[in-house]
DNA sequence: GCATTATTTTCGATGCTCGAAAAAAGAACT
DNA sequence: AGTTCTTTTTTCGAGCATCGAAAATAATGC
């Protein structure tokens, strides 16, 4: 007898009525977060549910105050018939509170249910704010901020979901490490919830890039991508072909801080020979001096003095000019080995060293062919693209009303209706 | 209006009572595959479901031949009440052809419904086989032989296994490029599946030996796996907490040629610094002998030679000693690298280098702490195992059982079973 | 005011699960 | 041998969500 088979199946759960109305009505949801609002009939056609179904659904989630008609658009393009009556998000069913936490800036915003931008406001971060306040007080203060100005719809508030840099723990609560001075092992999380009375989420800014890129860009819709943030620090988010959008616990990468060459550069994380360590702006700035690798990086680098540099290497200057070949160089080797462990078609650059891009393409093209893969399976497409911001926030953004979706409002009862 | 949301979903599709029966036909077998045979009552209990869809599940599978009653066994244990009649898979069912295609050695097996091995047969495979015959006429030679030795089972063949060593094509039915000389390019799935009439997949060893170490041991069950094969080739398979083992499409690297040093060792691939030119058998053997880096590696390296080099480190030949310095440095950085990417918690080492564990772990030890991730996420436990050919085997046979349990058993109508 | 047309709802049938009760199949006891 | 007890397995009716077809709805065009 052979039953030595022990593995464990992927929590996998009994189905029943309840869980077919879960999954269609979470596909309606889907469907509508990726079209915007449409006609019923339209809804059938793009779900695959028979009309009937899309009647009995929506008339559900409207009574629950999930969905709402669009009466408004008259829709001149139409000629006879039943008007269609367009259904979407209710945009007062709940809204959420976003935090994209960066090295030197934070961002605030608050979205309706429908992702909608309801308020925000961006600030500076002093070096040492983590010295004087607690990464919780900090939070805590800033987003009391949108409840006083925003009283009746931080009434409905659904969830609050922070975007930080550094290095998550398994279950995602607690920054282990960050670049962020002062900011690992000082949990916040649970703090924030108690104040809020919401759940609190935290999301590695490097993979929230990939996935806000994936919606911003069609072409990646079906694609396996890798998302690198080259600036004040190098960061890749991955996101797979296959994998639905905010899907999969894979994705977060710690790119920067991979070895490229043992016992190489000093990294601001202390190591020696991480990517960061040749690709992120102080690096390259280090380099271009002529200051030795083992240096201490320079705290920051101001923006005008990264552009400084692109203008020195456009103009010529050898030692400038090295300096970006090294990065390139660094992030060439990173991406062979990247593609050397998981399939990825298309490479986007995103962050201030997408500006630079012109003056790392060549090492990093070199390097991409230097491996195996790269010679077999073909070079992945490489796309510079400066704006990271947009990303960020879109994809944090459409992360957690992807969540409420599938895990709060697709499983709403209908009882709840005649109640 | 904000539907800029363009992000396709993973094939999502409705969800109806048909697709629940399919769900709980699948979760009874993937049940049964795991645990071995039941009585209904225990699988209810583990599957969840009730005793009645129990037994409308079981009495339709019994009929269509998919399961089958052990009335055998008169279990001692037991005291009073009706006694309990476990239900496994029919053996006859059907069964699948399994081959393993390595650099210098070909195994054959048949395998039944139930995991049970029928017929089974090992041979050399010479260095220059595929330039006297095509892979298809190869394999459909050898698979021949199977139809004249198992008449009856092979009548109800179902499917055709290939694992390979070597990079797939994006849609897994062509190999790109392999290690086994004039494999690649010449694509023999198809023509297999024609001359026996039954779907052929092929399959990446490297991704199999982790599959296959994650159902050989419990302990790997619910952990992220990366499993290394060292000896003629370097390979590494991956696999993740909570996927369910066989699904994902992630999990095949190519480890072996990541780019360790730049410009490095000569591997065989042609490329320069892969990890493969510093750990494979041939590559210890070179720098053992102090041959240069940049000579061609040699064509093959007997087991009793690579022994030989261990006894010889063990010794305390300097050389030696140095060369498996180098191979566990290369495989050291190699994993430092892979956990900046992926979660791994646990790593094995297969295979003929499994021997030489003890003479590369220090240099592993330090390449993984020598990141940041290492530092901060702590090292993943590596555990050396040296037999591999298990690990391969099983790895196939339940990937495939598995497949034809959620993709053809499961979909079967119950209307078949009265026609 | 009536025919036309496109959208949406209603209605009856089907298929699946579930809980509870009934049936089945032995062991134990008298 | 017959009765009681225990455990496994099946049967039965209710509940629910889907679907296709038919009906109802709400406009336009003539």
């Amino acid at each position: 007898m052979n039953h030595l088979y022990r593995c464990q199946p992927l929590t996998r759960v009994v189905s029943d009525s309840d869980s077919v109305r879960r999954q269609n009505r979470a596909l309606v949801l889907s469907t509508l977060r990726r079209q915007g609002p449409l006609a019923r009939t339209n809804l059938a056609a793009e779900t695959g549910l028979s009309h009937a179904s899309i009647t009995a659904i929506g008339q559900d989630m409207l009574a629950q105050g999930i969905l709402a008609e669009m009466r408004d658009e008259p829709d001149p393009a139409r000629l006879r018939g039943r008007p269609a009556v367009r259904v979407g998000f209710n945009r007062t069913a709940g809204c959420v509170a976003l935090v994209e936490l960066e090295v030197n800036r934070a961002q605030f915003s608050l979205v309706d249910y429908g992702g909608t931008l309801i308020d925000r406001f961006e600030l500076a971060v002093a070096p040492d704010e983590f010295k004087r306040t607690t990464p919780a007080e900090f939070l805590v203060r800033h987003l009391t901020l949108f409840r006083e100005r925003n009283r009746r719809e931080m009434k409905a508030l659904l969830y609050i979901a922070v975007s930080v840099q550094g290095i998550l723990d398994r279950d995602g609560r607690h920054l282990r490490w960050s670049p962020i001075v002062h900011m690992a092992d000082r949990p916040f999380a649970d703090d924030i919830a108690q104040a809020f009375g919401v759940p609190v989420s935290l999301h590695k800014r490097g993979r929230l890039l990939a996935e806000g890129s994936r919606w911003l860009d069609p072409k990646l819709q079906d694609a396996s991508v890798a998302t690198v943030f080259v600036g004040s620090t190098v960061a890749m988010g991955l996101t797979f072909r296959g994998d639905a959008v905010g899907r999969g616990n894979g994705g977060a990468t710690e790119f920067g801080h991979m070895i490229h060459l043992p016992g190489g550069a000093l990294c601001r994380c202390g190591a020696r020979g991480c990517i960061e360590a040749y690709a992120a702006d102080y690096a390259v700035l280090r380099t271009a001096y002529s200051v030795p690798e083992t240096a201490p990086p320079a705290a920051s680098v101001p923006a005008s003095q990264y552009e400084g540099l692109i203008a020195r290497a456009e103009a010529g200057d050898r030692a400038t000019l090295h300096a970006f070949n090294l990065a390139g160089r660094a992030i060439g080797y990173g991406l062979s080995r990247v593609i050397s462990l998981v399939d990825a078609t298309h490479v986007r650059i995103l962050g201030p060293g997408a500006r630079a891009y012109h003056l790392m393409r060549a090492e990093i093209e070199t390097a991409l062919s230097a491996s195996l893969v790269g010679r077999v399976a073909g070079l992945p497409e490489v796309v510079a693209q400066v704006d990271e911001k947009e990303a960020v926030f879109r994809g944090l953004m459409m992360k957690i009303l992807q969540q409420l979706d599938e895990e709060h409002f697709a499983f709403l009862p209908h009882a709840a209706a005649t109640a």
